[in-house]
DNA sequence: CGCTTTGTTGAGGTTGATCAAAGTAAGTGG
DNA sequence: CCACTTACTTTGATCAACCTCAACAAAGCG
């Protein structure tokens, strides 16, 4: 992404919206007329699968572009994990602005790859590793930050559940030996806060 | 992609190069410079993690656009599981050809969502329904046809394996009891034929 | 035809799902 | 403010699926 130049794009964007917790950015089935920068803020997405299954498809959070979609329809359901502010992109902006459509490549392109790192995570590793993972890749952005932030948890124990595709009570598990061994702490159940990054890392099998 | 017209892109793209069985397309780390439109042929793609874990990244086909990168290097190795002919996207055209950006976008998200789908199928089914969709999934293109064609499978069990995430011994056991059950039949190690296509749908969960 | 590689089949152990029950937290109405 | 409800979480026990290890068969190759 290096050889592009986004100042002039950022500058004709119109500001951020605001959401709210729990509020839905759009339903999968609806008209894609809409992806969304966030600015801040934790989203998840998923999609339902005929007989009630879940995929969560993913947590996106600050820079993550959400929404993409080539033709008709939303494939996935984004709602809100926590407030934020979100910058909308129109189909109409993106057909007029090659910076964007690279940019919004460049995104695709990155989501691939995620995913198929996902792939491995979920197929090759135990469930200790794909929780401890998992913790993890939600407290990447504020890794940088003094350590001391809080990281937001879905909803319910399902919301990760269906994430890593394992029961909610095996995440139960996972967790709570975490907290036995002293590597992560959980002052409600909504946040956790990381105390022993290196041995988390290890159990995630980095 | 209803909106795109790709006849002029087309008309000005290269004439296809062919590329015999095994022969390696690109390699992980090389730097990324072709993208590849799939003519004929059967095209296999795997990333190798440090501590030797691989993962096949996916089975491509007709129409299939691979070796697609925002940057840098490659994510994964490229292999021919059979002879064919490919089209070459340098990037200097793709950068002056605003139809093959939205024809590489759309793929591109095309390829998440199948990476999305995988996800589900990995983490949800058994090893029996996984097995039953990777054979689906290699018959898609010939599915039209009157059904006697050959699927080209990988050279060994172990990439079936390592595309479903399960054992080699499990891959053998489970094709073992579909050619036993009359739904498949297997000429060589190399080749199988459907023989009851509902069956095997029924096994992999549709 | 030996030798090597790959595939198949069997036995046993481990992981995680499932079922069930008890524990927590938050909301609701008296 | 307190029972009561409801939804979620935690914990335990059982069981099935799949991995691992190992032996054997089949195929490829000099």
């Amino acid at each position: 992404m290096a050889y592009l130049d986004y100042a002039e794009t950022v500058q004709t964007q119109a500001t951020p919206i605001v959401k709210l917790l729990d509020a839905v950015l759009y339903h999968q089935g609806d008209d894609a007329t809409m992806a969304y920068r966030i600015k801040s803020g934790v989203v998840m997405a998923y999609q339902i699968y005929s007989g009630g299954t879940r995929q969560i498809t993913g947590f996106f959070q600050q820079d993550d572009i959400i929404g993409l979609e080539v033709d008709g329809a939303y494939a996935d359901t984004a709602v809100m994990l926590s407030d934020g502010r979100l910058q909308p992109i129109s189909r109409r902006q993106f057909m007029q602005d090659p910076h964007l459509q690279n940019e919004l490549y460049a995104n695709a392109c990155e989501q691939l790859r995620s995913a198929q790192s996902l792939v491995l995570s979920l197929t090759r590793k135990c469930s200790d590793a794909k929780v401890a993972e998992f913790l993890l890749h939600l407290a990447r952005p504020r890794r940088c930050g003094k350590g001391r932030d809080l990281i937001v948890l879905p909803k319910c124990r399902q919301d990760i559940a269906d994430y890593l595709g394992v029961s909610s009570e095996t995440v139960s598990r996972r967790l709570a030996a975490f907290k036995r061994q002293g590597i992560v702490e959980f002052p409600d159940r909504r946040s956790a806060h990381i105390i022993d990054f290196p041995a988390l890392e290890a159990r995630a099998g980095h």
